[in-house]
DNA sequence: GACAAGAGGTTGCGCGCGCAACTAACCGGG
DNA sequence: CCCGGTTAGTTGCGCGCGCAACCTCTTGTC
């Protein structure tokens, strides 16, 4: 038995799908501008810039930046040609790749981060008190949580 | 003055990001696999249909489904392609077109409609208390109205 | 050890979107 | 009137993504 949606449930919904298409634009276009970085090749200096050796594979990368392994190729591509990451084989599982964060990339992201931090905090953050965002959290983590592992990406840790 | 994120707004804007991933995806594959209908296409019939004549402007369409103008051009094309959705010159300005609700459009949202509205609440709503439902919508109603107004789309009612 | 089954990545392909340039129509001031 | 500025919508273009097919390598089974 699964009933419809209430209102609240619609007009959170609702909201939920404006806060993040007007955050993101706006977050994206302003790393655009300010650093000549897309959002996506942010996310993945990041994660790397996060990870044990700064390296990681190709599809726990993907998994980790919420995009499919075939647009982690291409984008691994593009950043390579950038020199911001490397490919290097596993010595281990010779069909596994690693994605290592290059110094320049580790550069590339010391730069952009307070763009990028500064954004989050002024376009999200600044508007949300300490409850408001824990409460954000919680709310967002049971619907995370609450879904049936499928789909292109998989893990939610934190 | 403007500090960065604290740990909780960073949370919170990491769970947001995870859990429109992921919901998004499990609904837009639902609603094509059972009812054959881009979320997209979806998003256009009940615009329409909310609307008074069951017609709108393409710019007012275009802001209410967080999409360019262009981009709705072409999704309009498709959707009257399909039969869905008409255009229809405004006599009163000979620059603008009403995009109008076709009943085979009407249709078609009837048949998807509880498709989607199921998948709102099994995905989203389900794990969700009335208050936390609540509480989403203030802490998000608060980040999308502190927004300055840009982007390709404007506003934002309800 | 040979072979089927499966996992890790890449490639071919098509699609939907945004940007910028364009056309057509409206509108205000001279 | 008409002419510059503005608004509505469309079109050319390129890009980034997902899907599915594919290749390579690993792993389990007999």
């Amino acid at each position: 038995m699964l009933s419809l949606p209430n209102a609240p449930t619609m007009t959170a919904w609702h909201t939920f799908l404006v806060a993040h298409a007007r955050v993101i634009e706006r977050l994206e276009a302003e790393l655009q501008r300010e650093r000549g970085l897309p959002l996506s090749w942010y996310d993945v200096l990041v994660q790397l810039q996060e990870a044990l050796g700064n390296r990681l594979r190709m599809t726990d990368l993907a998994g980790a930046v919420l995009l499919s392994k075939s647009g982690l190729t291409r984008l691994v591509d593009r950043m390579h040609a950038d020199g911001l990451v490397e490919r290097r084989p596993d010595p281990g599982d010779r069909r596994g790749t690693f994605v290592q964060l290059t110094p320049a990339g580790l550069e590339r992201l010391r730069v952009a981060a307070p763009v990028h931090l500064r954004g989050i905090q002024q376009h999200f953050g600044e508007h949300l008190s300490d409850a408001d965002a824990r409460a954000l959290a919680s709310a967002l983590g049971k619907v995370v949580n609450g879904l049936p592992g499928s789909g292109p990406n998989e893990p939610f840790k934190q």
